[in-house]
Parts: structure tokens; sequence; C-alpha cells
DNA sequence: ATATATTTTTAGCCATGACTAAAAAATAAG
DNA sequence: CTTATTTTTTAGTCATGGCTAAAAATATAT
């Protein structure tokens, strides 16, 4: 069995390469609130164990064992936040810091367990993808919605899943996965987007509408 | 927050003065399966945080707040082991290990979801005292099976809850708590019990028997 | 009461996973 | 193309929580 600490890694290097960002010491440094040279120390021993390529200076790449550790793990995540979410009443602003801790300890068999009774979900409650247990995960391809064009449609796929506030701020609006959103106005120089949410209208800050994913409605 | 050791020494200790047996060093080491050396250093720790007073050579009492925290811990087990085998099906069996390693990750709001979801249960599937969330455990004043004198009949309590092939055997008898056995003979020498449970009669080695606690029917 | 055995502690070591400060390599700027 | 800046690595430290082997204290036998 590896380490919380390991599993957290190799998670957060999924993330990155995920993001199609470069997996660069620091970026992993500052995802995790942890020293670049605690991040250069763990490389070395998850390239020893061969779950990442590493040469120094050049960034990491995630072998094909150490892809599957990290998608274990965020498979436990993902799944665990709907069965909070679902089964034991927790809010979407409350799953993840739970599921963080929950997701290095739970046995195989809590896990088909929570998949059985969900009725085996592919999303988690911020609509991000559950991979599957064959180490598989659907590829996504959504718009963020500050790049929808006023006077269009789109639907919620996918918000940010780790910020509470923020959560909390859009569940209050109704932006979550499945709802319709009708962008009326951009404003320029980045600034915020008027949408239609419902029957009430909100602006919403250029930044936030980065990080909301969406499908356009032709 | 404490580490997971450290909820682990104290829970340890918990059960070893709540069995009335002497706090030893040894002792602690043998359930905890490491070295004597090891509890020596963990108990110098635990003495200057407060959690236990401890004399070099003088075994191990805990403190009030010692035995507070061992006593959330215990909390989190036995209540989670009701949630694993109620609300999500585990065997009576498997439901030790589980707990075992979610006990120390679950937040105060997640024991109370369990709690308030299984109506507020008093003991474990093993029939262990659940402590309430004031610090304080029902105290339990039950015989052991084999102290049950043939001819009369008694109700199963509390059964040993770590030793999962023990539970399956316990399991297929009938032998849980709640269930009415009839001592029908006792074999001398330490020997076996022969028991009615329901309709069908079992021979129960004496260490086993000894292990099962009851409350004798007048 | 003294010798023997057991228990407990001390001393010293190791792996994990953090950290800071300084050195080295890569990147950007003049 | 050389200097300045940023990024990364190295070197050395620390706390946690294990370990073994040897010493010390306690308990048991003769």
């Amino acid at each position: 069995m590896l380490t919380p600490a390991t599993e957290d890694y190799l998670k957060t290097v999924y993330k990155l390469e995920d993001a199609n960002e470069v997996v660069a010491t620091n970026a992993i440094a500052e995802r995790m609130d942890v020293s670049a040279a605690s991040v250069t120390n763990m490389m070395k021993k998850l390239s020893e164990m061969g779950l990442v390529e590493y040469a120094r200076y050049q960034g990491i790449t995630l072998t094909d064992a150490g892809r599957k550790i990290a998608l274990e793990i965020v498979r436990h995540h993902r799944l665990l936040e709907v069965y909070l979410a679902e089964a034991m009443g927790f809010g979407w602003d409350q799953v993840d810091a739970e599921a963080e801790r929950l997701e290095h300890v739970i046995s195989e068999e809590f896990e088909d367990k929570m998949d059985e009774m969900l009725g085996y979900p592919t999303t988690d409650p911020h609509g991000s993808p559950i991979p599957k247990k064959d180490g598989t995960i659907a590829r996504t391809e959504h718009e963020p919605l500050v790049n929808i064009a006023p006077g269009q449609s789109a639907i919620i796929r996918r918000v940010p899943d780790s910020d509470p506030a923020l959560l909390r701020y859009l569940g209050e609006l109704g932006l979550k996965p499945d709802a319709t959103v009708v962008v009326l106005k951009k404003e320029p120089f980045d600034g915020p987007l008027l949408l239609r949410i419902g029957d009430r209208e909100h602006h919403l800050g250029h930044q936030t509408a980065h990080g909301v994913l969406v499908d356009c409605l032709e």
C-alpha cells in the first residue's frame, strides 16, 4: 500500500497533466502547499518506484502505473463526493474536504458498495467525470462559459470543486450541472457576463465564468 | 488534531483499562503489535501532553483528557460499524477492519450524520456500547457465557469484535446480540459447552464461551 | 536473601515527509 | 552573448513513529 502523501502527489500530477499544464516542480508545490524542495524529493522517490518519468529540470510525466494509481484515488474521491451528497445529505460545498481524507483509507469493497448504491454514477456533484474501475476516464471537452457568445444558451457541465464559498455562491445562483443559462451580455476587457438562469438575471465575474464549463446549445 | 498513531495508543489504553487489566507496557505492545520500546516512547509523549499518567515502571492510566479523546475515537469506531452494517450492508465480520481506518479521518459532521441516520444507536453490531458525544459511556455488567450454569438460559449481549473468522462462525451459529441460548451441559476441565440456540444444538469451546457476554435469565 | 527471569527503559538507528538556505541549471533580458 | 532572474535541486535539519540491542528495574524462585 502507498502512503497518503504518495497518493496525493500522484493525484496532483494527474490533475496538472489533465489540465494540459506543464507539470513543473513549482506547480505541484503551489497546488499542494508544500515547498519546491519537498516536491523534488518526492519526485525522485516516485521515479524510483516507476510511477513518474522524471529527469532533473525536465518536468514530470506520469507512467501508466502512476496514472492508474492516480485515477484510482480520483475515483475514490469523486465516488465519495457523490455518496456524501446523495446518501448522507452533505452539501456540495462540503464534500470535497471530507472526501479528501476518506479517499486514502476506504477499501475496494467500500468503493464497490458506494458505486452500486449510487447506481454507477459517471460524474461527481460538480460535474467531474468519475474514472472507471479499469483505470479509464471519460474524455470531456466542455467549453469555458466565458467563451460563449452573447445571445447563446449553454448547459452547465462542470464547476470548480474545491472552494466551498464559491460553491455556495454558484449554488445560490442555480449554476449547477445540467442547468441552462443564457449569456445576455459580455462586458469588454474581461468584464463580467450577464446571465439569465431560469427567470433570474445575474452578473458573473470573468474569472469565475472561466472556471465554469458548459456545452453550447447551437 | 492528533495523529492516528496517538489516537490508537489512547484507544488501546482505554480498552485495557476497561477490561480491568493492568495497563502495562507489554500489554499495549502486544495489542498493537509494536515493540515495547515504541510504547515507552509514546507514553512519554502522551504524558507530556497530559493525556496519560505515567511514571516509569509504574504502569499507565488515562487522564480525563486522555479518556475523553479515547472515547471519541471509540465512538467513531462503533458508530461507523453500525453505519457500515446497517446503511451499507457490510457483514459484521468486516466492519471492524473498515472502521479501524475510517475512525481517524471522519469529521464531526460525518459522525453526527451517521448518528442521526441510524436513529442514535446505543450499541455496535457486536453489542459494544457506543460512547455519547459528551464523553460518557454506559457501564455494562454482563457475564461470560461460560459462567452460566447448565439448565439456565441467557441472552447474548456482546461478542468479541475483531476476529472476522470467529464472527462468521458465531454468526452461523446464531450467536448474535439479543439471541437466547440455553446451556444444556458443561464439560469439566474447561471443556466445551453444549448450547441450544433456537432449535439447534452446538458445542462451543470454553475459550470462545468466555468471550461471549450474556445476561442470565432467572 | 540471593540468583534468575521478566519487564521496562534507554540508547541509538532508520524511513517518511516536511522545512530552510544555498548552489546550480534553465530562462529571459539587455 | 553575457548578465539577471526564475526555477529547480542539493545539502542539511527536524518531528514522527517505528525498530534492535543492551542496560536497569522489578518480580520470581530457590
